[in-house]
RNA sequence: GGCGGCAUAGCCAAGUGGCUAAGGCAGAGGACUGCAAAUCCUCGAUCCCGGGUUCGAAUCCCGGUGCCGCCUCCA
């Protein structure tokens, strides 16, 4: 039985969807305005994570991320550059798609454009402004927040207690209460607009994610997530707002992920403390090895982010490799062992055990690594039948299922000049010219191919 | 100022009342190997500090200290 951490309730609630076996999903998607950085890539890894899980126990999940190609800074930067807006943010939102591909992230269903969600917005403000939810300054609409009751539930935000804090629009609109926020933007100066029935303009931050969530997934869904620095005031926005209009609630469950820290703070663009993952490639490192990093911490802990940890994820990868390659590579028989038939039922038994209490992943990977070690002790001491290595075979397959970093695909085919280099080394080993063999050795290393010698022959690595 | 989180071996990290405190990385020694790699074996922490509760606490309570965050755009 699955249990997540509720924001909202702030405990371990055990899952359950509304509709079984469906599940309805939203994400907080990216603002195209730049190529994202690898802490808003450890949020979609989590979401990753979290979605092949429920797929592993047998949901059948709908999931939304909005594509944010519409707010101020979008509209600021594209301003900047002298390109229209749409253009501008095409280049991220590509940008975008490549490198969550990079990362062997799964698409979601569906991936909404607040550009081409306008409507919807717009019908939502209505919605809001016949409730007696929102009123209009300047031909900005704003949602006042006096009148939702249940507003701060979310954050834990005590509208009392907020520091006093002048908070004088920087953007020149009116409000009644510095707490209010804007739904619609009346339309203003060198700013894209759409001529609505609200008049003309364009929609605040937080409409888009209600009016899009609610479109593709219902009033009512099952998860919400993102990152924390969403939950106030994004995330408690759009509930308000959401459940203003409707009277009903949003999302069942809300999760959110915690920051990745890079010097002792957190990852932010606007702190200029990043990495991207274009960084991290050109430093030399694989995307999967920074998604083993992203993906074996949990998901609710701070991760301090440096490239020594990155060296040890790569590390630690490796070793799973080299299983994989060495159950693989390994000599078979016939008579299968009970013992292993055990140790491979309990290791999936006791991943998901880890993986369902939400989602402890470094727990489920000590599960693992625990199997790993049996498995290798086996491989050293009698081998493995071939019935057991299918076994343990399928076992990986359906566990990459879910973290998605192992590589059991079929090896891609050696040049002709490395398959001869092989065969010439084997050759001079034979001929025991171990002069020559370590010397091919050192050339093929410099094709990035590894060789090993084992008892059931030559074990091939690419680097 | 209000609110929240974290603190376990060199690094990462599981464990939230009771057998020898998971697992990974790094390191040392050994086995295996022509050498190497891989693999296996052996070696490391009494759990930030101080009180308290308890037969018994890393695990609960109180008080500190340190670090991060939210209250403003931000994954």
């Amino acid at each position: 039985m699955l249990r997540l951490f509720n924001s909202l309730t702030r405990k371990k609630e055990v899952f359950a969807p509304l509709k079984p076996p469906d599940v309805g999903f939203y994400a907080c998607g990216p603002t195209v305005y730049g190529y994202i950085h690898i802490g808003n890539l450890r949020t979609f890894i989590f979401e990753d994570l979290l979605r092949r899980y429920l797929k592993y126990k047998g949901f059948k999940v709908t999931q939304v991320m909005n594509i944010t190609d519409i707010d101020d800074k979008t509209i600021r930067r594209s301003n900047e550059e002298g390109i229209p807006l749409s253009e501008f943010t095409a280049r991220y939102e590509k940008a975008f798609f490549e490198d969550i591909k990079a990362m062997n992230i799964e698409p979601a269903e569906h991936y909404p454009r607040a550009t081409e969600h306008i409507d919807e917005m717009v019908s939502l403000v209505k919605q809001l402004i016949d409730g007696g939810y929102a009123y209009e300054q300047d031909g900005s609409f704003y949602f006042d927040v006096a009148k939702f009751k249940p507003y701060g539930a979310l954050s834990g935000i005590e509208p009392g207690s907020t520091k006093t804090r002048s908070r004088i629009d920087q953007d020149e609109y009116e409000k009644q209460d510095v707490r209010d926020f804007a739904l619609w933007k009346a339309k203003r100066e060198n700013e894209p607009f759409w001529e609505t029935e609200i008049g003309p303009g364009r929609p605040g931050w937080h409409i888009e994610c209600s009016a899009m969530s609610m479109s593709y997934l219902g009033e009512t869904f099952d998860l919400h997530t993102g990152g924390v620095d969403n939950m106030f005031p994004h995330h408690e926005n759009e509930l308000a707002q959401s459940q203003a209009a409707t009277g009903k609630p949003l999302a069942r469950f809300w999760l959110h992920s915690e920051y990745l820290l890079l010097d002792k703070s957190k990852m932010a663009k606007s702190m200029g403390n990043i990495y991207t993952l274009r960084d991290i490639l050109a430093l030399g490192y694989k995307a999967r090895q920074l998604r083993y990093l992203l993906l074996s911490s949990h998901y609710r802990k701070q991760l301090s982010f440096s490239l020594d940890l990155l060296e040890q994820a790569g590390a630690s990868l490796c070793r799973i490799d080299d299983f994989v390659r060495n159950l693989r590579s390994a000599g078979t028989f016939d008579a299968d062992s009970p013992e292993l038939a055990e140790a491979t039922e309990k290791c999936r038994s006791r991943f998901e055990e880890a993986m369902d209490d939400d989602l402890n992943i470094s727990k489920a990977l000590g599960v693992l690594f625990t199997f790993i070690r049996t498995v290798n002790e086996r491989l050293q001491e009698s081998g493995i039948s071939g019935g057991d290595r299918a076994n343990i075979e399928a076992l990986l397959t359906k566990l990459d299922g879910i973290i998605g970093v192992l590589e059991l695909g079929q090896e891609d085919e050696m040049p002709a000049e490395v398959r001869e280099l092989i065969d010439k080394r084997q050759e001079a080993r034979e001929s025991k010219n171990w002069k020559l063999a370590d010397e091919i050795r050192d050339q093929l290393k410099e094709h990035g191919i590894v060789v090993e010698d084992t008892k059931d022959g030559v074990r091939i690595k690419r680097l």
